[in-house]
DNA sequence: GTCTATATATTGATAGAC
DNA sequence: GTCTATCAATATATAGAC
């Protein structure tokens, strides 16, 4: 790649961020090509030339979210000194992301369970997002002296979190999602050293 | 209701059963006509008789699904002497429905979480499913001795059931769904009379 | 590289014969 | 009540002018 960024690229960048904000808003199969067009401000048989499919946009949608996370990741590494600390963060986005979460849910669990259901293989990329996160959790929990059940800790706090966020979807409740972001809270405190 | 089922009423059922199980296994907006009619064994112009549109029928089959939840909680209080076991029959289908779990998801959280992004008015009734869980856990809480937390505790359990089966969903693994399945176990014992 | 015009399939939904 | 034929709208995708 170049290392100046040509109109062409800055252009399909536009079409990526404007699918991932509207396959998280509407879901995948209900964005149309003409929807992403609109949102990114370019005519609608254009991108033809930047993606040769809906399913291409999926995967450049996919991979910017894993850089995303990546940099989130690293961004927590670094300024958060202690693993609890760290575990902790990643709970506070059920309170960051309060009104997407209650809208939308999840970004990456939604993608998931609608891929899951038709689209498997597409799906199969889609959780490449969780095993960002659920390495990373593993990694914290292995620092916080949990040794061999760090892997454990790490795909539950993932499900607690996805349960959160998908039962704050259905009823709309701000309190229920903080309540259960400080229930988490105490679980990462009490697991300390098990 | 007369007290036979006419043969129309018949054909409304076997319609609203062949969508119940696509709408699950493929989602609602992406199960067509065409699908529900073939699944139903009928021509596909011929059920605008029984529906007036396709929203009409997910609203038949979420009074279906209604029906089967209220039909089994029921039996699970005829079944079932004590709270506990109640509430450990509950966390028992994540093993029971394992293979459907691990494909699909679970049925409500993936229809309300579907709804929730593009079709907010119907997602509200498909969250009558989730109430009438509720509501029979926070009975069964009340029953064990959890006073004002019964509730609390009941949205916790709907909660991590939700991210269990998304969670099993993403990584087609049923060895977890096992282990958070016996988690649950645990935590149900834990929290008697709390 | 960008855009207009359009192809082709499928969608939800109707009209009307039987 | 049941079915065939078909509508209008929308979807993804392409061809080709500029």
């Amino acid at each position: 790649m170049a290392a100046t960024t040509s109109k062409g690229q800055r252009i399909r960048q536009q079409i990526v961020e404007a699918a991932n904000t509207l396959f998280y808003q509407r879901g995948y199969n209900q964005t149309s090509f003409s929807d992403i067009a609109a949102a990114a401000g370019i005519p609608r048989g254009n991108f033809y030339y930047h993606f040769r499919s809906k399913d291409q946009i999926l995967e450049a949608v996919i991979e910017f979210r894993l850089l995303s996370i990546e940099g989130m990741l690293q961004e927590w590494d670094d300024s958060i000194e202690r693993p609890a600390g760290r575990l902790k963060r990643y709970v506070k986005i059920l309170l960051n992301e309060e009104q997407d979460m209650l809208r939308y849910g999840c970004p990456m669990g939604s993608l998931n369970l609608e891929l899951a259901k038709t689209r498997l293989a597409l799906q199969s990329r889609a959780a490449a997002m969780f095993e960002l996160f659920r390495t990373w959790l593993s990694r914290q929990f292995r620092l916080m002296g949990c040794g061999e059940r760090a892997d454990e800790h790490a795909l539950h706090l993932l499900a607690v979190m996805q349960g959160a966020a998908l039962l704050g979807a259905v009823y709309k409740d701000a309190g229920f999602l903080r309540r259960e972001a400080a229930r988490l809270e105490d679980w990462i405190d009490s697991v300390r050293g098990q």
